[in-house]
DNA sequence: CGCCTGTTTGAAAGATCTCAACTGTAGTGG
DNA sequence: CCACTACAGTTGAGATCTTTCAAACAGGCG
């Protein structure tokens, strides 16, 4: 416990340190020219001039992994496309225990437009580059361009679509069903190596923030799945799916 | 469990009748004049010809509690907005196990537009009112009214804050913090009689499929508030919360 | 009055959590 | 290259919470 609270403090002086470091360079058209998410990203539906405007309000920004960038509860500053990287969504109760709320990965969009408060905190979960605008500035600027505020209903609509599934996971799943899920989701979003190997950006704390069980509890599901051969493990986050179908049964409880 | 099936089964059968039978007499201005929602439903932002428009690919419809309007998985034919009365959103396993995924009241939207798939089913609690649009007619309309799509975003971001807060209560906090979030919810959300007595809509069943509980969890958490004198009882739907600090202590697990 | 349905209550079983010890591995420095 | 350290992950045993199964109770309605 004392251990998660020291790395969220020093994630915040990390956090603050990159905020105030990042030269403000802009995102001139150069950088979105060569952008690896362009076309699935937000600003997909922009053209050459309204994405060179929206460049100029916004700055590229690294983070490490365990970096936070916005806090739960904070006001409302930054949105932030994702150009690399994987982090996550969390919120927590007063006395600590933690929820994941959300995994997000390349071209999906972070942070609260239109409104005063960040709900939930965002902590990179492996190194990633963001393209980090004001919130104020990118509000006005999404609102002058229905193109874009369209793109992030979208986005918004999917996204609610995925967490009210993933309420059914919380809610009604048991231990094993949650694994299972979890472990076929993250195979459909992340690319497996030649050797059907995915490595998880999850710690097994993390995955068990995910999915509302204990460290030991997914511990000892995963060490079931592959004693009965369905996944196999390499190294501590290597995964390799032996046996979907019979994963995918277990996922849905049969 | 059989029960439940059944119940199912009856509602869809209604809803088709509901669909069939509705005049499709539109939504002629004279409605929209006195509607009691017109200022926070997403229609709020548009000129009175604006509205007109939009009410002329829409129609009325009543709604009897325990109706279904929409199934998930069906292919999104409609979105409305509800005028009156409050209805359940909720998704199931293959099983048979229930999650009620969002609660809705007046003035709220329901319904998936730019999407193909329902993701939930949605089901009325207690009598209600619809401003129904088939969802090619609302897209279409969407698309080229940005203050209405502009309003829908808005209330999708807040929809999505309030259901990742949700999923904080379902994978972190056990049954009592469970109950009295619930409680103290509704409270905020309905309107209390003289006594300070708030009607719930949601049965005991029901409570539990919001919470991820069983339904004898529910009665005998509620069973130790009343003992408790945190709150106290006014038939079955009737609750008055007599010790609100107390209550809230308990949904934040003090 | 008796039935139907929703709710409450009780007792026992089962799942997950808690606490504690142990293991393995990645990283560090000699 | 190996020894050592630090820490993530695993395993075990017992406690705790929630569920399950069964039965009793209560209010509304024919």
């Amino acid at each position: 416990m004392d251990m998660r609270f020291d790395l969220a403090q020093k994630a915040q002086e990390d956090a603050a340190f990159v905020m105030a470091a990042a030269p403000s360079r802009g995102c001139g058209g150069q950088y979105c020219d060569r952008c690896e998410v362009r076309d699935q990203a937000i600003c997909a539906d922009l053209d050459e001039k309204q994405r060179g405007a929206l460049n100029r309000i916004g700055r590229r920004v690294s983070l490490q992994a365990g970096q936070t960038v916005m806090w739960e509860g904070d006001s409302s500053t930054l949105v932030a496309n994702v150009i690399e990287g994987t982090l996550k969504l969390s919120t927590s109760t007063g006395d600590g225990r933690e929820q994941i709320v959300g995994v997000v990965y390349a071209s999906d969009f972070i942070g609260r437009p239109f409104g005063a408060r960040t709900p939930h905190s965002v902590t990179a979960l492996t190194d990633a580059r963001l393209c980090l605008y004001p919130r104020g500035a990118f509000d006005g600027f999404a609102r002058e361009h229905p193109a874009l505020e369209h793109r992030l209903l979208q986005r918004t609509l999917d996204d609610l679509d995925r967490t009210r599934a993933w309420m059914l996971l919380l809610g009604r799943k048991n231990a094993r069903e949650k694994v299972a899920t979890l472990l076929l989701d993250m195979r459909r979003r992340l690319r497996a190596d030649r050797d059907g190997v995915i490595e998880l950006p999850l710690s097994r704390q993390q995955i068990a923030d995910v999915l509302g069980l204990t460290i030991e509890t997914v511990s000892r599901q995963i060490g079931d799945l592959k004693r009965m051969g369905v996944i196999a493990l390499a190294g501590r986050r290597g995964v390799r799916v032996v046996d979907e179908e019979r994963l995918e049964g277990m996922a849905e409880g049969e």
